[in-house]
DNA sequence: GTCTATAGTGCGATAGAC
DNA sequence: GTCTATCGCACTATAGAC
């Protein structure tokens, strides 16, 4: 992150991470399948945690108060603390193409464990991925504004999102 | 996309494309910019007409239905006549993870298109942003239902779309 | 059209941990 | 003595500079 935020992500070569931490390119590749990759290192995590909430939400829950619940209690247990780190990384990612690619099939690998997740409640196919894809909706909007604000983080990720879960219900309201 | 259905995406190097084509290598990237791009030739085209039925569908339709109204127009306008051309395409598609991100971004692109089309309309930051998520994250529930099925391309895309816009809204009614 | 930097892979050697 | 992490090196293809 240090070597993408100083002079871009395309004009940093692996050589030169490799280098910054002490290891070779060949190691580097041992860890990262590719030089974006060192950017989503905690996704997985993310996708357990979503998923580990949804397994275990209240059985009364609809399949959109599941996902939406899930992503509330990420925005609290895991964005919180980590409001800066999340807006620079935001910022290296907006500057390049490619970097916005692996944060789109991240997120779409995530709506995917997310539908299959509602599947094992019982919710039917077509169901689960449209409430996953939906949360996963909310998430990038609400992401988007939170971390586009003035820096100063007043505003909660828990809350912009409940607020765009509404507005999404009222958006759709009108189909 | 016959070299890339032949051999894989990945076993297929530029050099044989142009060489089939009859160019050279250096052409072959003067007309896409790179190895994944000549896939997606016909997504500006379609991001043209998806963004004008949206900036001229009458001022009644809210920003939801002026979404899926386009969406309808381009599965009969466009897609319709192109069912197996759609199928083998999204075959390639599907068995790499390189050209999904290429799609993905190439349908986030489109949101955002989508998105200041409505803007354009009066319709608020936010909602704009959501009404386009939703209409994305309806397309491609329903292309894939539309290209997964059977082969016979009985069921209409534009019938699968307004199930799914449907859907969608029952869906979200319990946020 | 020519040339070249860099990403990424395959394979084998080596060193250290337990 | 086995297992695992790092390294070294050769090699190819993409993609961009000129």
């Amino acid at each position: 992150m240090e070597l993408y935020a100083e002079r871009g992500y395309e004009s940093t070569t692996v050589a030169e991470i490799a280098e910054r931490a002490g290891l070779t390119e060949r190691t580097f590749f041992r860890y990262f399948s590719d030089k974006r990759e060192v950017l989503f290192y905690g996704s997985a995590a993310l996708s357990e945690f979503l998923v580990g909430h949804v397994e275990g939400a209240p059985a009364a829950l609809s399949p959109i108060e599941a996902i939406v619940s899930a992503l509330v209690a990420a925005a609290e247990g895991i964005f919180a603390e980590r409001y800066q780190f999340a807006r620079r990384r935001q910022a290296i990612i907006a500057a390049n193409g490619d970097l916005q690619e692996r944060e789109l099939i991240k997120l779409a690998r995530l709506a995917a464990a997310l539908a299959e997740a509602l599947r094992q409640r019982g919710v039917a196919g077509t169901t689960a991925s449209l409430a996953a894809e939906a949360g996963i909706s909310v998430f990038k909007v609400s992401f988007e504004r939170w971390v586009g604000g003035d820096g100063s983080g007043d505003q909660t990720l828990a809350k912009i999102l409940r607020e765009s879960a509404d507005e999404l219900r009222a958006v759709t309201a009108g189909i």
